[in-house]
RNA sequence: GGCCCCGUGGUGUAGCGGACUAACAUGCCACCCUGUCACGGUGGAGAUCGGGGGUUCGAAUCCCCCCGGGGUCGCCA
């Protein structure tokens, strides 16, 4: 090795010892007579002592260093001189005198900052990754995900459960998301894809005895990009036979619970961690994954407003529609503009509009509400007593502010929804050092897709359907629950799973729901159907968003900042601007001629 | 594909119709400086204000188109 100690790594109990050091220069100081020189390398920060009188060369070499020069360093470590410790340091008490030293590499000056934490435009921080990654921040998250990955496999090891690789060169399936292609040499006109997840081979592996298996998986999906949705991400992928689902939620609570004792001890977690069926939470947050660190649940105000005399309510319903609301606490004083940039928010998500009822300007009991305090365009439509029966049901009191939105059921839960996350973030009731981990349950297994005219799996095709509505798959596919439950936490979907059918008549039954006929089930899953005819057990798992996990373990709005070499918006690489042209000879190699378009 | 936001020296920002010959901080270069630690001091270089077109006597500033980046809806079995 090229050094004996970590800059890191050095304290009092090492004076006096002779040392050799390297790592980058993370900042000069040249007094003209001494100069100090801040070293960096993974495990941290060390000050080192150029003196001209004692060491003359030295002194001469380290007024050439410069930021981000990679140096080493010989020297022996000192107690610095009382009254110049530096307590911000954890090296802060010693210091290097140099002897020696040499540089090893020089660098030109970065593009932005290594040695500060301030925001650098991300597409910069992107081209420049390997200078990225050197900053505190993102050498902070890459360690925190290794220790995570490092925490899942211990815990997952100790349960009996063992890592089994699968293909990244596997089949494409059309139904779900869009594939990434992987053209065939050896097959003219033929393709691989690359995994979306590797459902299909855990639930073989289950059916190969493995009993319990897990894997951290990277998965592909050629569909657009989110903060929190990358092309491709990493599951930590697992599945279990001979299962309930209960077996697996204490199993995820455990997991969870100890992952963030561990690795986050510093954060508060809710435990036993909260159940909702999928029906409560959409109809009290409307949406299935909320943020339950603040309650501002909504409430349907359909039936009191059936019969006032506000057109907008009125026709909303009659069109089949429904209106609700949430209460956003001591926001009655809210101003004109500030109700119109909420009323532009709304808008964007494609609501109609916000109406607004301001329940006066001062906190008190309800029963004190006049209708010369309320201030609303609905206002004159209404009555006091259809006002205090709304602002009753959202848990409101005078010196409040009722948003209400009114037209179609999916579109009202998804804006108050948005307008429940905005009003949280503003008046901050989301406890920052909290994670509020819930499992929600009892998903319809089916979902009648309007474009194509058929049913579509909520989950996937292999989730089971609760056993006492197998019968209904026959009369009433929409009524069939799932045995499909996920993870959420603050807000985010950090999982899904389910347990899976385990005998062909009923996969078959429910291939066919989905519109197969049987030479398309037989092309495309016949692997699968045949082998549940051999001696399938029961089993079901889960896949968690491992990205995202990360990321709200760092505290992170994105999953890029947890990645090493994320994608950006338009899923380009931007350390190797791929994807890229290829040449002819590699693509005539494959079989292929691009189109003219 | 739709909507919203952003683009000014290397970096981060200010300026939002005339006093801009574009400001501030930091970085960079040179010189001075032996106890600093975001060292300090002096001086210097560095920007056709993302690109194109238009409005105007006059555009970094207003309008249109394009490009790049981010957020989001659709999409993500």
């Amino acid at each position: 090795m090229l050094k004996s100690h970590s800059c890191g790594e050095l304290s009092k109990k090492d004076v006096g010892a002779k040392v050799t050091l390297a790592g980058w220069v993370d900042r000069r100081r040249d007094h003209g007579g001494l100069i100090f020189i801040d070293l960096r390398d993974r495990e941290g920060i060390v000050q080192v002592v150029f003196n001209p009188e004692t060491a003359k060369l030295c002194h001469e070499i380290a007024s050439e260093m410069r930021n981000e020069y990679v140096v080493r360093v010989s020297g022996e470590v000192a107690l610095r001189p009382q009254g110049t410790e530096n307590p911000k340091l954890p090296t802060g008490d010693v210091e290097v005198i140099a002897h020696n030293t040499d540089i090893l590499n020089p660098s030109k000056t970065p593009p932005f900052y290594i040695n500060e934490d301030i925001e650098v435009e991300e597409s910069l921080r992107l081209k420049y990754r390997y200078l990225d990654l050197r900053r505190t921040r993102m050498k902070e998250n890459l360690l925190l995900r290794h220790r995570v990955v490092k925490f899942m496999r211990d815990f997952l090891d100790a349960k009996g459960f063992i890592e089994v690789e699968t293909p990244i060169l596997i089949k494409s399936t059309p139904e779900g998301a869009r594939d990434y292609l992987v053209p065939s040499r050896l097959y003219p006109g033929k393709f691989y894809a690359l995994p979306q997840s590797p459902q299909q081979l855990k639930q073989l592996l289950m059916v190969a005895g493995v009993e319990k298996y897990f894997q951290i998986a990277r998965c592909f999906r050629d569909e657009d990009t989110r903060a929190d949705r990358q092309p491709e991400f990493t599951q930590l992928d697992l599945e279990m036979s001979f299962v309930e689902e209960e077996d697996i939620l204490n199993l995820l609570e455990e997991l969870f619970t100890s992952l963030v004792e561990i690795i986050k001890p510093e954060m508060r977690v809710i435990k036993p961690f909260p159940r909702l069926t999928y029906a409560e939470a959409m109809e009290h947050y409307g949406t299935d994954k909320p943020d339950l660190r603040f309650g501002l649940e909504l409430g349907d105000l359909t039936d009191i407003v059936a019969q006032s005399d506000f057109s907008i309510f009125r026709s909303a319903i009659a069109d089949g529609g429904k209106v609700k609301g949430i209460c956003a606490p001591g926001c009655g004083t809210y101003t004109r503009s500030q109700l119109d940039e909420l009323n532009k928010l709304v808008q964007s998500l494609g609501a109609e509009g916000l109406v607004t009822i301001s329940l006066g300007t001062a906190g008190g009991n309800l029963n004190a509400l006049t209708i010369e305090m309320v201030k609303s365009v609905a206002a004159r439509f209404l009555t006091l007593d259809q006002i205090k029966q709304m602002a009753e049901r959202l848990g409101a009191k005078t010196g409040d502010l009722l948003l209400i939105v009114a037209g179609n059921p999916k579109l009202v839960d998804m804006t108050l929804s948005e307008l429940r996350q905005e009003m949280g973030h503003r008046l901050k009731l989301a406890d920052p050092n909290l994670f509020v981990f819930a499992f929600i349950q009892n998903f319809p297994l089916l979902r009648w897709d309007d474009e194509t005219g058929r049913w579509e799996s909520e989950h996937h095709p292999f989730t089971a359907p609760w056993d006492e509505d197998v019968p209904l798959l026959d009369t009433t596919p929409e009524k069939v629950h799932g045995k499909h439950y996920d993870v959420i936490c603050n807000g985010y979907e950090i999982g899904g799973g389910s347990l899976r059918i385990h005998t062909s008549e009923l996969q078959r039954k429910i291939f066919k729901l989905l519109g197969y006929n049987d030479e398309e089930v037989e092309e495309r899953f016949g692997h699968m159907l045949e082998a549940f005819q051999y001696g399938a057990p029961p089993h079901g798992g889960i896949a968690l968003g491992l990205d995202r996990i990360v990321m709200l373990l760092a505290g992170e709005e994105t999953i890029r900042e947890v990645i090493a070499f994320p994608k950006n918006q338009s899923a380009a690489d931007l350390t190797f601007d791929a994807p890229s042209p290829v040449t002819e000879e590699q693509l005539a190699e494959l079989h292929l001629r691009l189109r003219n378009e």
